[in-house]
DNA sequence: AATTGGTTCTGAACCGTTACGGTCACTTCA
DNA sequence: TGAAGTGACCGTAACGGTTCAGAACCAATT
C-alpha cells in the first residue's frame, strides 16, 4: 500500500479533495446535499474518508461559515452546579432542554461564577442565542450577554423592553398569598426572603434594600407582600424581612430562627421559596411551634417537596417557563421581537397556614 | 457626526482596524494581548469598537482558528430532558457541571434523541471533548463521538479501551447485595431491570436477553446477581427478571405487579435502580403486602429518596462519577492515555430488607 | 558609531468550511 | 436542427479571527 505515513496533520476536506482529484464543493456536497452529485462518486467520497480517517467537515469551520452554532447557550450566574441542586432550577432546565431537544438544538450552560467578574465565558460561548435565567439586573455577565449580537430571551428578569422576556406575575402572585394571610387574621408576620443582590446580607432586610433588590423576582414578591399588609394596615417598615444570600434549607432555618428570635410573636412566616419555607418549618419543629397552630408558613414555587410537606404556597409553572423561553429563542420569526410572556401561577392552600391562634373569627364579621 | 448609517453588516475586527487605520493584529491584540500594545491605544481601540458596536471577537472565528472551543460536549441519548427528571442522572450532571466551572470550560447537552437514528448533532458539536453517559454500547451516537477526533470519556459504558472511561463495579456491588439476601435467606426472589436494549420490551427477560444486554451497567447487576445466586444453588434461569423500557416510578409498579403475578411466592424483589423499587414498593403496599416482613425489596443508586424511604440499596457516588468523567476529559495530561477510573460502592442495608416470613434462623447454622 | 535591547506595531499565512454563480456535456422536444 | 432544460461538478470568495516572524523606532550601553 503506497499510503503515506507521514501524514501528521489529519485530514481535512480540503486534503480529502486533493486526493481524490475533485474540488472542495464536491466533497462538501457529498456530506451536505448528497443530491448535488451522482451516487457512485459519493460512496467514493464517503470511502476515502473512512480511509484517511476523515471525521467530517469540522463543526467549527462550519459554524464560522454558515453563521449557525446549532445551540443556544443559558447563563445562569450562579455556580453552574447550583442548577443541579435547586428544584425550581431544574424545572426551567427540563423544559428548555424539551424546547432544545424539539428543535435539535445543543444547550450550552455557560460557567459564569459569580464571585470573579470573569466575563470571558460570555464572549467564548459559540451559540445563537442567550437564555438568561434570574441573574441580578445589575450582573456584568448579563451586560456581556445584551452586547452579544444575537437573540436573547430572559426569564425572571424586569423587561428590559430590547429582548424577548418570560416570567411570571411575582407581585400580584405574592400579593394574593399575602391577601389570603390577611383575611384569615394574620398582621404580624415575619418574611424570609432569598439574597436581594450579589453582595451577601445574611440579616435583616431595611426597606430601601428591599427597594433596590436587583434580583427582579425577590423585588417583586417583596413588594406584592408591602403593597397587600399596607393595604390592611399594617406598618410594612416595622415588619422583619430577613435575607439570607444561599439558598437551601439550612439558610431557611436559621432565618425562621432568626425571625422568631426578632419577634416570638409573629403569627406567619412568609418565605419568598419552598426550599426556605421547608427550612423554616424545621425550625419550627425544633422550637416546638406547631404548625399551622401556632404557626402559619407559607412558601412560592410548587416543588414536588412543597407538596407532599401539603405547604401552602403559589404554584409556578416552571417547566412552561424553561420551554417558553426556549420557543422564543428558537422561534425564528423575527417580526414580533422583543416579545414578553407572563405565565400563570395558582394560590395553593395547604396544611401549613391557618387562622393566628388567638384570633376570633367572628371578628371579621363585625362592624 | 459624519458615522454612516449604512453599515448594515455588524463590524468586525478588520473592519474596525480599517477604521482605526491600525493593523488587525493590534485590534485582536487589544482585546487579547492587553500587553502588547500601549494603553492609549488600546483604550482607542476598545472605544472605537463601543462606538462601531462591535461586540469583541467572533467566539467561532477565535475557535477555528485557536482550535478550542471552550466546552465539553455530554452525550445522553435519551431525551435530554430526561437527565433533569433522574436523581441519579442529576448528580451526575451536577459533578460534571462542577468540574467544568472549575476549569471555566462550557457544557453542552448534545440532543441525541435515541428515536432518530440522527447523529448530525453528534458532528455539528463545536466540543474539546465529549462525555458519554450510559448509553448502550451500539448507540450509534457513541461511534459518532468515537470517531470524532477529541478526546472522549465514557461513563457507566464498558472500557473501549480506547478512550477514558469511569464507573463503578457494577457486578460486584450487586453481587453484595445479593449476598446479602442470601444470607438473610432469600432464595425464591424477583428481579426489575431497566431496559437493556434500544427495543422496547417491557416484560420478561430471557438469559439470551440479560446475557446479550447493550447497557453495560444494567448487563453487569444481572450477572452480579446470576453469579450470587448460582453459587448459593439457586437456578437462575427460573428467576423472573422483568424489564422495563422507561425509567420512572409508574415502571417499578407495573414491573412489580408483573413479577409478582408471576410468582407469588418470591420473598424478595431485587430492583436495579431505586426509581423501580420506590414504585415497587407502593405497587407492594396496594397489595397489601408488608415491607420487609411479607417482601424484601432493594434497590440501586443510593439516590436521597431511597434513603428518605429506608431502602436496602447500593448507594454509588453519582456526583463524583461526574466530577471524575470532567476532571479526566479536562485533565490536558495526555500521557497515560486511555486511564480507567472504578470508584467503589457501598451497601446500604435500610429497613425494607429482612429474612423471609417463613424462614427459621437455624436454617443456616445446621449441616 | 555601532551594538544591544525593548516596546509597539505590521504583513501575510493560516484555520476548514460553505455559498454563490458559474461551466459543460448530455438529453428532450418542437 | 436548434433551443431550452437538466444533472454533475467546479472556482472563487468569503466567514472572522490568531499567530509568528519581523520592521520601525527609540534609548541605553559598549
Amino acid at each position: 500500500m503506497a499510503r503515506s505515513m507521514h501524514v501528521r496533520r489529519p485530514a481535512t476536506l480540503a486534503s480529502l479533495a486533493a486526493e481524490l482529484g475533485v474540488s472542495r464543493t464536491t466533497v462538501s456536497n457529498a456530506y451536505n446535499r448528497p443530491d448535488q452529485l451522482s451516487p457512485e462518486l459519493r460512496r467514493r467520497v464517503l470511502d476515502t474518508a473512512r480511509r484517511l480517517g476523515y471525521p467530517g467537515p469540522d463543526p467549527v469551520a462550519r459554524s464560522l461559515r454558515t453563521r449557525k452554532a446549532g445551540a443556544v447557550g443559558l447563563l445562569l450566574t450562579e455556580n453552574l452546579s447550583y442548577a443541579f441542586r435547586d428544584p425550581a432550577a431544574i424545572g426551567f432546565l427540563e423544559g428548555l432542554a424539551l424546547a432544545c431537544e424539539d428543535a435539535g438544538t445543543g444547550l450550552l450552560l455557560v460557567p459564569a461564577n459569580p464571585e470573579r467578574e470573569d466575563v470571558a465565558s460570555v464572549h467564548r460561548a459559540g451559540v445563537d442565542g442567550f437564555v438568561v435565567y434570574s441573574v441580578p439586573d445589575d450582573d456584568p455577565h448579563l451586560a456581556a450577554v445584551l452586547e452579544r449580537p444575537v437573540p436573547t430571551v430572559v426569564c425572571d428578569q424586569p423587561d428590559m423592553g430590547t429582548v424577548d422576556r418570560v416570567g411570571i406575575d411575582d407581585k400580584g402572585a405574592m400579593y394574593g398569598l399575602a391577601q389570603h394571610l390577611i383575611s384569615l387574621g394574620h398582621r404580624r408576620v415575619g418574611v424570609i426572603c432569598m439574597r436581594l443582590a450579589r453582595d451577601r446580607n445574611d440579616g435583616f432586610v431595611t426597606p430601601e434594600r428591599q427597594h433596590a433588590a436587583h434580583f427582579h423576582v425577590q423585588r417583586n414578591r417583596l413588594s406584592g407582600l408591602a403593597e397587600a399588609f399596607s393595604e390592611a394596615g399594617v406598618d410594612w417598615s416595622r415588619i422583619p424581612v430577613v435575607e439570607r444570600f444561599d439558598h437551601n434549607i439550612a439558610s431557611g432555618e436559621s432565618a425562621a430562627a432568626q425571625v422568631l428570635d426578632a419577634d416570638p410573636q409573629i403569627t406567619a412566616l412568609i418565605c419568598c421559596s419552598d426550599i426556605l419555607a421547608l427550612g423554616a418549618m424545621q425550625e419550627a419543629a425544633r422550637r416546638g411551634l406547631r404548625v399551622p397552630h401556632d404557626l402559619t408558613i407559607t412558601g412560592f414555587d410548587g416543588i414536588r417537596e412543597a407538596e407532599q410537606a401539603g405547604l401552602t404556597t403559589v404554584r409556578q409553572p416552571v417547566l412552561e417557563k424553561g420551554r417558553a423561553a426556549g420557543k422564543l429563542l428558537l422561534d425564528t420569526n423575527e417580526r414580533a421581537r422583543p416579545r414578553s410572556v407572563n405565565l400563570s401561577t395558582e394560590l395553593i392552600i395547604g396544611k401549613t397556614s391557618a387562622a393566628p391562634r388567638g384570633a376570633s373569627e367572628e371578628r371579621w364579621f363585625g362592624p
